[in-house]
DNA sequence: GACAAACACGAGTCTTTGCTCGCATATCTT
DNA sequence: AAGATATGCGAGCAAAGACTCGTGTTTGTC
């Protein structure tokens, strides 16, 4: 049911996987643990589901950025294009950082979160190759790993602020990616 | 007794915190629980004893590198100087990311964690405002933040690298330090 | 209204794991 | 050597939490 996985959403959004317990997730969407259980057959169940839903979520952000005018626009456009979405995103999916950007709470999903993290790599370096089709393919790589490294780093800061101070942390944000990508792609637009 | 905080440090870098069993830390150290509880209250008291430890090392760590030279040296040198030990103190304290970098474990241990990266962050800005006497504060404040979270968030790409792939990857970071930086202090050494 | 099927319930079970306690062994004192 | 003290041991206790199951309640059909 729908309301449970919000429920196990916002519980581990709140203590994290390892804290959480089912219990609290049952009374926390209105249930009781036998109704939890008919419906998700364990505790990680819950982390699956909501991997998918942000995968799938992730893939439709992808798209939407992902089109051909990207290859030739300035590079601070490509930025605000690209950072934005992602930082919505993590607006709307509470849970992910807690989840997916922690350390791994079980074996099993950090497989899952490797998988997460590949797939977006790999969008990222398509990305990059339609800017510099010549550049070497190991170094696009290594700039989309830095690129999510940074994110991954900075989104800490962003995430607990609002207003004009989460304002500042996201042109923060985005003076990192503008100064560590111009070099690569400095020679672009013309 | 240290060589149990040597076995807690090793069982906390494999698994982490919350995965990490008393009794495994006991086997690790060829010890029985029970003698174990002679030394450590609870198994919390081993994060605490690692983490004064570690606060203990990073001080003397800032101190090595805080000398009055910094302020004149090129940034270059400036960020190999301060880039260096700290992944030279990550490669001493391999539970320190798995600990102190990751979700919080417990309430408790967050409170620890928000309390050594204030530090260093208060130390960060103390080196900065050596170059920079004139900036703001809390333009200062921000590179802080911003230059932690930009190690936070690249590490996880150095730690499991060795030879020339970890050599690449440190080289990434500290071109993104390099170019984050340079604006803010590009014109110091003439 | 009567029966049946499906669903929801929550007190209880079972496993894990942090932690203890009574006994054994070693070390010290005289 | 013999008692006294300290130290180490590991089987077992207790709490927490993932998960179950027998019972009660609702919903659908005749």
């Amino acid at each position: 049911m729908e309301s449970l996985l919000r429920a196990a959403e916002s519980v581990f959004a709140e203590v994290g996987y390892a804290r959480a317990t089912t219990n609290l997730i049952a009374s926390r969407a209105s249930v009781s643990p036998g109704s939890l259980y008919q419906f998700y057959p364990n505790k990680e169940a819950f982390a699956e589901a909501l991997a998918a839903q942000y995968a799938e979520e992730l893939e439709g952000l992808h798209a939407s950025v992902f089109h051909g005018t990207i290859a030739t626009v300035p590079l601070a456009e490509l930025v605000d294009a690209t950072v934005d979405p992602f930082l919505d995103f993590h607006r709307r999916a509470p849970a992910f950082e807690a989840l997916f950007l922690g350390a791994a709470a079980s074996p099993e999903l950090a497989g899952r979160i490797q998988v997460l993290h590949e797939t977006v790599a790999a969008r990222l370096i398509a990305l990059f190759e339609l800017r510099r089709p010549d550049a070497k393919r190991e170094d696009l790589r290594w700039a989309a790993d830095v690129a999510v490294g940074i994110f991954r780093g900075l989104l800490p800061l962003i995430t607990p602020l609002k207003g004009t101070k989460r304002s500042r942390a996201i042109r923060e944000m985005k003076g990192v990616f503008l100064r560590y990508l111009e070099p690569v792609f400095a020679t672009r637009t013309e």
